[in-house]
DNA sequence: TATTGTTATACTCTATAACTATA
DNA sequence: TATAGTTATAGAGTATAACAATA
């Protein structure tokens, strides 16, 4: 595309990801699966972390920051809802908008979901050196530049 | 878990990966969905290409090297043969076993969605320094040693 | 009996289009 | 009219359980 500016790495850059990415997510995926039976899919665990630090937010707020649409993000509340995970209120300032927080149930379910990942996620990395750590460290810091919105 | 192994980094480079990776794969999965119009899906485009790097090989092979389970698996052929781009036919060796090939229409898609989407994220990661796709790459490597057989 | 696949069933994910309710 | 959500529809992803065919 940009004659001159493609290195060699790039391609191979580009193609590392594409390879790895999906590897990392199938881990995550299937841990999460296992940890107390199949309670929550990535999505629904990201949204439940989103909502927990964000108590009050709105579906939309949610679903720009997850990365989803609209219709997406109200059916997998839906799930969360019907599960008594998250509970979903009219705000009263403005009919139309959906206040979303968690229950003490989706509160227990997210600390013991994300503990449990995390925790397996740490066990595996502990394998590694200091510095492989740090490099990856480096790495999805970079990409979540090139790939992220905050979400914070 | 295992007291004085844990280090401050070990769970931050957790946290990170958990964070980084959806977002990654968003990335990723929204320019194949784009490039020629909803062609083909993450595991689509993987499945393809394991079949293109091995033609002839079994459905049960495809499915332990991309990581789904024979009938997922199973199903997802059953979409790309549909639709012309796989050949599934039986081994007339072991009667049991589906042969799987790639049909030249198939080829030419893989092609295409690999081309356009590989381009895509090298041209995001052209914004780069050089070390820091150096970064991306080591991680990606150490990634794969973690979470990935080769699927070569 | 063991292996290779498929079918049946059941969720979730996700998008687009069309709609409702509120502002 | 513009905004926030929901419903309708549709196809893919994915698992488990039960089954059929072949070795």
């Amino acid at each position: 595309m940009e004659p001159g500016i493609v290195k060699p790495s790039l391609e191979a850059c580009a193609r590392e990801i594409l390879d790895v990415a999906p590897l990392v997510m199938r881990g995550i995926r299937n841990e999460l699966r296992k940890r107390g039976a199949k309670i929550l899919s990535v999505p629904q665990f990201r949204t439940l972390g989103f909502i927990s630090r964000h108590q009050g937010t709105s579906l939309s707020e949610v679903a720009e920051h997850i990365g989803l649409t609209l219709p997406a993000m109200s059916t997998l509340i839906d799930g969360l809802v019907a599960r008594n995970y998250a509970v979903r209120k009219i705000d009263p300032d403005d009919r139309r908008r959906m206040t979303l927080t968690l229950s003490d149930t989706g509160q227990r379910m997210l600390q013991s979901a994300r503990e449990g990942t995390q925790a397996h996620l740490a066990r595996q990395l502990s394998k590694l050196q200091e510095t492989d750590r740090r490099t990856i460290v480096a790495a999805m810091r970079i990409l979540r530049g090139i790939f992220g919105e905050v979400e914070t």
